[in-house]
RNA sequence: GGAGGUAUACCCAAGUUCGGCUGAAGGGAUCGGUCUUGAAAACCGACAGGGGUGUCAAAACCCGCGGGGGUUCGAAUCCCUCUACCUCCUCCA
C-alpha cells in the first residue's frame, strides 16, 4: 500500500512512476477527489463531535445538581443524527479509498531497468558451466520416471493433473535438498528457522499483497475462508502483523520452509510436464524485516544467500535484475535466479528476491521503534525463495544426469544421501 | 461437537452491580535523576499509546478499554455480532 500522505503531495509524480510497470493505474485517479472529501467530512464531524463532548460533561453536571437539562439534551439529539450522517458517508468513503489503495502497485526503485516487458530484464551474471552431453540429454520427468523416482501419472490418479509422487530417492532427495538448504540458512547465514502454518486468513494475504487482486491464483478453503498458502512469505511476514519491533532485533531473518500451494490460474497449458509448474511444491524462503536505509543492501545480501545454494549445487544459473514491467504487484525492486534447464535450452526461474520497501510493512503495519521513546515507523521487508524445491530437482536431474540413465549426487547433498553418489535405478 | 468463562495501556490488575467529576486507580517493568568508587537497595521524577484532522512548526480538536455495529445528550460500563484465549465434557494424531 503507498503512502496517503506521499500521494497527496506528488500525485503527479508517483503516477508516472508507476506508468513504467505498464499496469492499468487509472483507478488511481480517484484518489485525491476522495482524500479532499474525507478531510472535508473529518473537519466538519469532528467539529460536532467536539461539541457533542463538551455538551454532554454539561449535562451530567447539571443532573448531578439535580437541574433540569431538557433542553440541552433535546438539542444535541439533533446533533447526534448529523454526527451519525457524516460518519456514514466517512465510511463510505474510506470503503472507497482502501479500494482504491489495496489494488495501486508498489512504486518501482530509481535503479530499476524501465522496460515493457520481460525481454528488458537486465541480466547481471551468469554462473557456471552448462554442461556439454555427449549423449541426447532427458528432460527430467523422463529421467525420473525411469529411475522410478516421480511418478506423475499415480498422481493424476490419485488427485488431478500438476501433482507428483516423489519416492524412494526422489523423495529422499526432495528431503535432503530441504534440509541442506535449511541448514545452511541456518548455520552459515544467520536466519531462525521456521515452521509455519499452511493456512491462513484473509488479512495475512492481503498483508502480503495477494488479496485483493490475486485471489483465483490461491486455493480457498470456503468452509472456513482460509486459504492455503501460495508461499511462506504470507504467513512469516505476517508473523508480525500489527508489531511494533524494537530497532536491536533489526534486521530479523528467517528462513522457512513450507509446502506450497497455487491454483495456477491462467496458465493452463504453461509446462504442463514435469516439476516446473505443480499446484503443490516445496520452498525454502528466506524473509527478511529491516530498517529503511538498509533494504537495498539487505536485497543484495539476500540474493547472494540464495546464490550461494546453487553454487554449491554446482548449478548453472543466471541472475537477471527485473526491469519496470516484471516487477510484480508489490516488489519495489526484484532479481530473479534462474537456472540452466538442458532439456529446455534455456535458463528457468528457480528464485525471485524481493525488496518491497515498506509497501507490505504499511499495508500489514509492521514498525520498529528507533529509541525507546521515539516514534514507530514502518520497517522494510525483503524475501526470496533459498531455494524452490521442486525445480531445483528437475534442474538437478537433468544437469547432472549421466549416460547409463543415473544421476550425480551433488558434493554437498551425499551427507544426506546416505553417502551415495550418484542416484540410479531401483532394483 | 456440547457447557461455561475471560479479553482494560509493555506486563499484572481495579473499575462493569446502579451509564456521567474514570480522557481509566494501584502495582511491576522501563526511562531519567539523587545517593554510591561502581552496582544493588532506597528515594524523587516521567510513563496512553497509537492513529487522524490541522499547522511552516505548534496549539487545538477527533478516535481510542479485543474487532465491528447498536441504544443514549453521554458507553470500559447496557444490547447485538464477530474473533481470540481459558476450563470441563466429547472426539482425535
Amino acid at each position: 500500500m503507498l503512502d496517503r500522505k506521499v500521494l497527496r503531495t506528488d500525485f503527479e509524480g508517483v503516477k508516472e512512476k508507476l506508468a513504467m510497470r505498464g499496469e492499468d493505474i487509472s483507478e488511481l485517479d480517484k484518489f485525491p477527489g476522495l482524500d479532499d472529501r474525507r478531510r472535508e467530512l473529518l473537519a466538519k464531524v469532528e467539529v460536532l463531535k467536539a461539541e457533542r463532548n463538551e455538551v454532554s460533561q454539561k449535562v451530567a453536571e447539571m443532573k448531578r445538581n439535580k437541574e433540569d437539562a431538557d433542553e440541552l439534551v433535546l438539542k444535541m439529539r439533533k446533533v447526534g443524527e448529523d454526527i451519525k450522517a457524516y460518519d456514514s458517508e466517512l465510511n463510505e468513503i474510506e470503503e472507497q479509498l482502501d479500494y482504491v489503495l489495496m489494488r495501486i502497485p508498489n512504486i518501482p526503485h530509481e535503479s530499476v531497468p524501465v522496460g515493457d516487458s520481460e525481454d528488458d530484464n537486465v541480466e547481471v551474471l551468469k554462473w557456471g558451466e552448462t554442461p556439454e552431453f555427449s549423449f541426447e540429454p532427458k528432460p527430467h520427468w523422463e529421467i525420473g520416471t525411469d529411475l522410478k523416482i516421480i511418478d506423475f501419472e499415480r498422481a493424476a490418479k490419485v488427485t488431478g493433473s500438476r501433482f507428483v509422487f516423489y519416492r524412494g530417492m526422489g523423495a529422499r532427495l526432495e528431503r535432503a535438498l530441504i534440509n541442506f538448504m535449511m541448514d545452511l540458512h541456518q548455520d552459515e547465514n544467520g536466519y531462525e528457522e521456521m515452521l509455519p502454518p499452511y493456512l491462513v486468513n484473509r488479512a495475512s494475504l492481503t498483508g502480503t499483497g495477494q488479496l485483493p487482486k490475486f485471489e483465483e491464483d490461491a486455493f480457498l478453503i470456503e468452509k472456513e475462508d482460509y486459504f492455503m498458502i501460495p508461499t511462506s512469505e504470507v504467513p512469516v511476514t505476517n508473523f508480525y502483523r500489527d508489531e511494533i519491533l524494537n530497532a536491536d532485533m533489526l534486521p530479523k531473518a528467517f528462513a522457512a520452509y513450507s509446502t506450497n500451494f497455487r491454483s495456477e490460474a491462467g496458465s493452463a497449458g504453461r509446462d504442463t510436464r514435469g516439476l516446473i509448474r505443480q499446484h503443490q511444491f516445496n520452498k525454502v524462503e528466506l524473509v527478511r524485516f529491516v530498517k529503511p536505509e538498509d533494504s537495498y543492501d539487505e536485497l543484495e545480501k539476500l540474493t547472494g544467500h540464495a546464490e550461494k545454494v546453487l553454487q554449491l549445487l554446482e548449478l548453472p544459473y543466471r541472475k537477471l535484475k527485473m526491469c519496470t514491467a516484471d516487477l510484480g504487484f508489490t516488489a519495489a525492486k526484484k532479481y530473479d535466479l534462474e537456472v540452466w534447464i538442458p532439456a529446455q535450452n534455456a535458463y528457468r526461474e528457480i528464485s525471485s528476491c524481493s525488496n518491497f520497501e515498506d509497501f507490505q510493512a504499511r499495508r500489514a503495519n509492521i514498525r520498529f521503534r528507533r529509541e525507546a521513546k521515539g516514534k514507530p515507523e514502518y520497517l522494510h521487508t525483503l524475501n526470496g525463495s533459498g531455494l524452490a524445491i521442486g525445480r531445483t530437482v528437475a534442474a538437478l536431474l537433468e544437469n547432472n544426469q549421466q549416460e547409463d540413465g543415473s544421476v550425480l549426487i551433488p558434493q554437498v547433498l551425499r551427507p544426506y544421501m546416505g553417502g551415495k553418489e550418484y542416484i540410479t535405478a531401483a532394483e
